[in-house]
RNA sequence: CGGGAUGUGGCCCAGCCUGGCUAGGGCGCCUGCUUUGGGAGCAGGAGAUCGGGAGUUCGAAUCUCCCCAUCCCGACCA
């Protein structure tokens, strides 16, 4: 390919709307350009590259021995229906009508589809099976930012494992587990796996896998000693034990006029320090009022609520339902005393006594709470978010936060979908549903998260397997004695297999050699009179700026060498 | 959805507060000449409903109201 052929429109300005470095630099090299706010085009080196990370996972995902597919990405409603998740996925996915008025919906993912197609297996000698497709997926998300990282409408390999048995599954689980990693290695993306919560898919095991990023949306709870990783809607940590003062026989109701926070609460003469306090959340659990309940200095987090209870749509309660609810305002709830409505206590709260709570009447607290005695808790579970500095489960050590982009996922689904769909084979001990596994990984996020991993303050730095070109070289002059030999040059490495470009412009070298480090090819030839003269020319690397003069026959080989050597060392 | 910010040629930005000739600069683009190993110089040129609508005014990029779009933080989200 000749640069002067090719559509790469380079601006020295980013668009002052991208603000991560991947979307700054995709848009910058010429990769992508936005139509709106989550549909991004693929340029023509962004869709090289683009291609180049789907083969990646097309070639890992086919060693563990995953069958390409390409199912229909518009879907009838009744399926979706049928799984329930035509009402649990809310306004995240699509719905449209076609001409007759039948409800249809774009694909978010594609459990369903592949379940369906997965009935007419029929006998367990049929299984293992791993199917996988590379589809266009659409999601009406909320919030689309950061360029490729969240878009409303991008390509997704996303591959189902359908087992006989547990043991199959697991086994399929961790073959991708490997792939995966693999994968992450070739992109040059440092990714790790940590225990994520499931959420609306369902399932037992949830991989996810992260990159550290400040333009990611995920917090990871990390322990640098012993490895735990969790993401935070999920993680959990250990906490110092607490000796609660003998306990009253009662609690004692008490005035706090004026005081409507925690912090307040602390600092008011009688009151109490935030551990030892109760903090009542109102919330609305699919339109159902109910009393959550955590220690003073611990903050809720929603997703372990949604995932303890199964709700579909929660939200805090607004002031006159919970004043409705409990008779008093902010600042002085509490669930003492409390049977007409569901409370959900976390388990930090458990076995506590002597504490302080709001009284339901505003200016009133009580003191001498015991937990177990005098509030109805109906569910205790994991609710509280852990932070920065609290102790990791497994070994004590202090816990790091780190902001993460989620690269992939992966997890069992267990005998949900193939129950729902009918998916059973025969097996010497009768019918049984198949057990299915369900991996994702977003291609046009890894694209933009490799980014993120590889740049430096003059482009984008490819690694070799994922650059639009591995070579570029640049032609000093466009006469016959300059370009002829470059051409004979790009001719040679085509030969040998090697991706190259030819720049062919009409161009300054400066604005040649700043292109090329901004679009971030591997390796830069230069072809011009000065080094023709003694029958060079100079290769440059884009990782290290390592520069060097080969002679004429020896491009080619040093070329190849090179680059091998540079896949070779990709990190992971 | 809550909070914040921004919309001026393809990209970056000035002008707005304090209304006033043909809306200005840089990059990019076109033509010519010179130049040619790290984003060239000179000369000429094209390109704009100032996000949209309504209003105030003799006069609106500038003031007022409504709407739209985009970005950031949060909520939400396989």
């Amino acid at each position: 390919m000749r640069w002067s052929n090719l559509f790469v429109p380079t601006l020295r300005d980013a668009p002052n709307d991208a603000v991560a470095p991947s979307h700054a630099l995709l848009i910058r090299a010429g990769f992508i350009r936005q139509l709106h706010a989550g549909h991004y085009s693929m340029l023509p080196l962004g869709w090289r590259a683009h291609q180049k990370v789907a083969q990646i996972v097309r070639e890992e995902v086919e060693a563990i021995g995953a069958q390409e597919f390409l199912l229909p990405t518009m879907h009838p409603a009744e399926i979706w229906q049928q799984s329930g998740r035509w009402d649990t996925m809310g306004e995240i996915m699509f719905r449209l009508e076609d001409r007759r008025g039948n409800a249809t919906a774009l694909g978010i993912t594609h459990e369903e589809i592949f379940a369906t197609v997965a009935t007419e297996l029929s006998s367990y000698k049929q299984l293992p099976q791993i199917w996988y497709q590379i589809q266009t997926k659409f999601r009406d998300e909320a919030r689309p930012k950061s360029g490729l990282l969240r878009v409303r409408e991008f390509h997704m390999k996303d591959s189902y494992s359908f087992d006989v048995d547990q043991a199959g599954l697991d086994a399929a689980f961790d073959a991708h587990d490997a792939a995966y990693r693999r994968i992450f290695a070739r992109l040059g993306i440092p990714a790790f796996g940590v225990q994520a919560s499931s959420g609306a898919m369902g399932g037992n095991d949830s991989v996810e896998f992260m990159t550290p990023s400040d333009a990611g949306e995920d917090d990871v709870i990390r322990c640098a000693s012993c490895g735990y990783a969790a993401n935070i809607e999920r993680a959990t940590s250990t906490l110092p034990a607490i000796d609660d003062p003998a306990p009253a026989d009662a609690p004692e109701k008490f005035a706090t006029p004026g005081v409507l926070t925690i912090a307040a609460l602390e600092a008011f003469e009688g009151g109490a320090a935030a551990d030892r306090q109760l903090k009542t959340l109102v919330m609305v659990l699919d339109g159902a009022i109910t009393l959550v309940v955590v220690r003073g200095d611990h903050q809720l987090n929603t997703q372990k609520l949604i995932d303890a209870t199964g709700a579909i749509e929660v939200r805090p309660a607004e002031r006159e339902e919970t004043f409705a609810a409990l008779g008093a305002n902010p600042g002085s709830l509490g669930a003492v005393d409390v049977t007409d409505l569901p409370v959900i206590a976390d388990l930090a709260l458990e076995g506590r006594t002597s504490m302080t709570t709001g009284a339901n009447e505003d200016g009133f607290h009580y003191r001498s709470v015991d937990v177990d005695r005098d509030l109805s808790v109906g569910q205790w579970a994991d609710l509280r978010e852990v932070s920065a500095g609290e102790a990791c489960p497994n070994c004590g050590t202090e816990l790091d936060v780190v902001r993460c982009i989620e690269v992939g996922h992966i997890f069992k689904l267990g005998t949900k979908y193939a129950e729902t769909f009918g998916a059973t084979v025969s097996t010497p001990d009768g019918e049984v549903p198949i057990v299915m596994g369900s991996y994702g990984i977003g291609i046009g996020r890894n694209l933009a998260a490799t980014v993120e991993a590889n740049h430096d303050e003059n482009g984008i730095v490819w690694p070799v397997e994922v650059a639009p070109f591995e070579v570029v070289i640049t032609a000093m002059r466009l006469d016959e004695a300059t370009l002829g030999p470059a051409e004979h040059l790009y001719d040679e490495l085509k030969a040998a297999g090697v991706d190259a470009l030819l720049d062919d412009r009409d161009a300054r070298a400066g604005v040649k050699f700043a292109d090329a480090e901004l679009v971030g090819f591997p390796i830069r030839l230069t072809v011009g009179p000065r080094g023709l003269e003694n029958g060079i020319v100079e290769m440059v690397e884009r990782a290290d700026g390592d520069k060097r003069d080969v002679p004429l026959g020896e491009v080619v080989a040093t070329v190849t060498s090179r680059l091998a050597a540079l896949r070779a060392t990709m990190p992971g």
